[in-house]
DNA sequence: CCTTGAAACGGAGGGTGCCTCCGATTATAT
DNA sequence: ATATAATCGGAGGCACCCTCCGTTTCAAGG
C-alpha cells in the first residue's frame, strides 16, 4: 500500500518508469516476461529493478494495484444489486476478468497461496475475504449451494481463470467453462445439500 | 504407441534410462524438472536426451504413457457401471488424478490444447473424445446438464486438477473443490437448460 | 555556490537451464 | 577383422536470474 516514497527524484523516477515497462511485458509476454528484459526497456540496470522489487511478485503485485482498483469499484457495483445470486455471480465474473489481466496470473496467486511471505499473499486473502461475503450473503439467500466455502470457490475461480482464454482454440466457449463452474456438469444436489446420508467424500465415490 | 524400435541396442538402453530418471525427476520436482539434470542422474550426455526426445513434451509424453494405461483401465471400469451419472463422475475423478500425476502437469496440457504439433495434442483429443462419450450418456439419462459439451468440461477438469493439490494450505479440500466443479455453486439451473429466453451471456449479466 | 555523505545506479559476472554442433565412439553387417 | 553408419557426449552459445561493488547523482548544510 506504500505509494512511491522514496528520497531521491531519481529513484522515484526509474520506480515509475519500471512500472511501466512492466505493465507493457506483463501485458504483451504474460507474467513470465523477463525481467532483465523489463529493465532494459525501463531504461535501468538490472539491479535497480531488483532493488525496488526483490522478486518478480513484487512487481507483480505493484502491476496489479491498477487493476485492483478496477477490481473493487466492481464489488462495489455488485454489492449495490438487490439479487444476491446476481451479486455473488458479478462478483465471481469480475475475479475472472481480474485474473485473466496477465497470461499465467493465476500460477503466482496458486503460489501464493502456499508461500505466506509473498507479498500476492495478502492480495489473496483479501479476495477470499470479499468472495466470503458475496458467497454468505447469497447463501442466506438460497442462492448459493450451502455445502460451498470460500476459499474452494476462490480456487474454483483460479482453475477457470487458468482455462479461460484457452477455450476458443478447442471448439468451446469462455462462457461453457464458467456455466460448468457456476453450476457444475451434474444434475442435482450433492448428498451433503439434502441432509440426507453424510458419507465421508460425496455421493458417486466407489 | 511406438515402442522402443531403435537398431542399436545401447540406443535402446539408453532410452530407458532416460524415461527411468524423467518419471523420478517429474515426480519429484514437476513436470519443470531440469533436462539437463534428468540426463545427468541417467547417466547419458544432454544431446542423447535430446535426440530421443526433441521436446520436453515429447519426453512427458512417453513417460506418461504408464499412468495412461491406469486411466484406461479406469475407463473400462466406469463404462461397466449401470448409473449413467456414476459412470461420469468416475471417469472425471480418473481424469483428475491422471492430471495430478505430476506437479504443474495441466500446464502442458493447456499449451498442447492450442500447439497441435505437440505429441500432447493427440492425448488431449483423445481424452476429450471418452470425456464426450461419458457425458453424451449422462445427458441422455438427464444426469448431466444438456448446455454442457465435452471440451469445455474437459477443461474444467484441467483447471481443477491445476489448484487441486493446494487446496489443503487454505483451510479446504480438494473433495470441496470437485464439489463445486460437478455441481456448481449457485443453485438452480442456467437460463439455456430451461429452454426459456435463450439470451446471449447467461441469466446474471448486467 | 560548493562541499560532502549517503542514496541510488548499472555494468560485469557467476550460476543455471536449454539446446546444438561435431569430433569421438560403438554396434552391427559383411 | 573391417567398414560403415548409427549413436554418443562434451563443449559451448544463448537467455535468464540475481548480486557484487565501483561509480554517479542527489540534496542537505555550510
Amino acid at each position: 500500500m506504500r505509494a512511491q516514497t522514496s528520497k531521491r527524484t531519481d529513484a522515484r523516477r526509474n520506480r515509475g518508469l519500471i512500472l511501466e515497462a512492466a505493465k507493457a511485458a506483463f501485458g504483451r509476454d504474460g507474467v513470465h516476461a523477463s525481467l532483465d528484459e523489463i529493465a532494459r526497456s525501463a531504461g535501468v540496470g538490472p539491479a535497480t529493478l531488483y532493488r525496488h522489487f526483490p522478486t518478480r511478485e513484487h512487481l507483480l503485485c505493484e502491476v496489479l494495484h491498477e487493476r485492483q482498483a478496477v477490481l473493487l469499484a466492481l464489488r462495489d457495483e455488485a454489492l449495490a444489486l438487490p439479487d444476491a445470486k446476481s451479486a455473488l455471480y458479478g462478483w465471481m465474473t469480475a475475479l475472472g476478468d481480474y485474473l485473466g489481466a496477465f497470461n499465467g496470473l493465476p500460477q503466482p496467486f496458486i503460489d501464493a497461496f502456499e508461500a505466506q511471505a509473498s507479498p500476492l499473499a495478502v492480495t489473496c486473502r483479501t479476495l477470499v475475504a470479499i468472495t466470503d461475503e458475496f458467497l454468505a450473503r447469497a447463501k442466506a439467500d438460497g442462492a448459493a449451494r450451502q455445502s460451498v466455502c470460500a476459499p474452494a470457490l476462490f480456487l474454483s475461480a483460479l482453475g477457470a481463470a487458468f482455462v479461460h482464454d484457452k477455450a476458443g482454440r478447442y471448439g468451446t466457449t469462455p462462457e461453457q467453462v464458467e456455466a460448468i463452474q457456476a453450476f457444475g456438469y451434474l444434475t442435482g444436489h450433492p448428498a451433503v445439500d439434502t441432509s440426507h446420508s453424510i458419507r465421508k467424500t460425496g455421493a458417486f465415490h466407489d
